[in-house]
DNA sequence: TTTAAAGTGTGAATAATTTCACATTAATCA
DNA sequence: TGATTAATGTGAAATTATTCACACTTTAAA
C-alpha cells in the first residue's frame, strides 16, 4: 500500500488530504474552516496528527504554530489521481475527458489553455 | 447534500461505488471479487443495502439474484468527479491535466486519441 | 409438491473513526 | 522574569462504519 494511495484513508483524513493538495500549506485553523460540516479545533489537530502518524503529512513550525502540508507533493501524486478518475469514470480516455470539460465549462475556455492543448498534441505528434 | 457528492461516503461505500461506475453493474458477487481486501459476502450486501437506502444505488433482478448499479449513471455524475480533481491536482486547469497524461503515459498515446483532441480544440475555436 | 440450492434481509458484535475536554508546553509582553 | 496568551499533546467517550452469523425467501429440480 503506498503512501500515494488514498483509498484507505477514511472520510475525514481523505477531506483534509484534498484541502492540503488544493491548498498547499495551512495551519489547523485554515484547515478547520475549509472543512465540511467543520470539526472543532481539536479534532482537527487530532486528525493531523493522525495523519503525521500514517506518513501522509509534515509539519513546521511557524511562529508558535504549526503549518501543514502534504509529505507526497501534489506533483509526485496528481498522476496517480488523475489516472483513477479517468480509469472511473471516462474508460481512461483523456479525450473523453477533456470533451466532458469543454461541454461542461460554465464559461468559455481560454485561448490561452486553448493555445497550451493545441501546443501539447502537436508535441505528442512529433514524438512519435 | 446532493447525491453526487461522495464525500460524505465511507471508504467502504465509496470503494463500491467506483467499482460500480467502472464496470456499470454487477452482483454483490462480482462487487465482493473487486473489492481490495474483500469482506465476506453478506457484509457486501449489508453494504449495497445501506447504499441504496442512502439513495447512491439502485438494483434490479436477474434471475435469483440482484444486479446493482448506481443510482446517479455515470455520465451525470462524471463531470463533477473530473472538476474536483482538476480542482485539487491541476489548479482547475484542464491543459495542465492534459500534459500530466501525456507525460506519464507509459505507452504512448494512439493516434485516435490524438485525432480526437484536436478535433475537440477546432471545435472550441469555432464556438468561440 | 417436496427438497435442495442459491439467493436476500436483519440484528447484534466488533472495529475504526470522530469527537472534544483538559493537561501541558512554548511564546509574548508588561 | 512572571503572568498571560496561544498554541500543542493525550486520553477517553461517543459515534459511525464494518463485519458476519443466521433466519428467511425464492427459484429450480427431483
Amino acid at each position: 500500500m503506498s503512501a500515494s494511495d488514498f483509498s484507505h484513508l477514511s472520510k475525514r483524513e481523505k477531506q483534509i488530504m484534498d484541502i492540503l493538495y488544493r491548498e498547499g500549506s495551512l495551519s489547523a485553523q485554515e484547515i478547520m474552516e475549509k472543512l465540511p460540516d467543520p470539526p472543532g479545533y481539536a479534532t482537527v489537530r487530532k486528525l493531523l496528527g493522525i495523519l503525521e502518524d500514517k506518513g501522509q503529512v509534515i509539519h513546521t513550525k511557524s511562529g508558535r504554530q504549526f503549518i501543514y502540508e502534504p509529505k507526497n507533493s501534489r506533483e509526485q501524486v496528481k498522476g496517480k489521481n488523475l489516472k483513477h478518475v479517468l480509469s472511473t469514470f471516462f474508460k481512461g480516455s483523456i479525450s473523453e475527458a477533456v470533451a466532458t470539460f469543454l461541454d461542461q465549462s460554465d464559461q468559455q475556455i481560454s485561448e490561452e489553455e486553448l493555445e497550451e492543448l493545441d501546443a501539447l498534441i502537436r508535441q505528442a505528434r512529433k514524438k512519435k
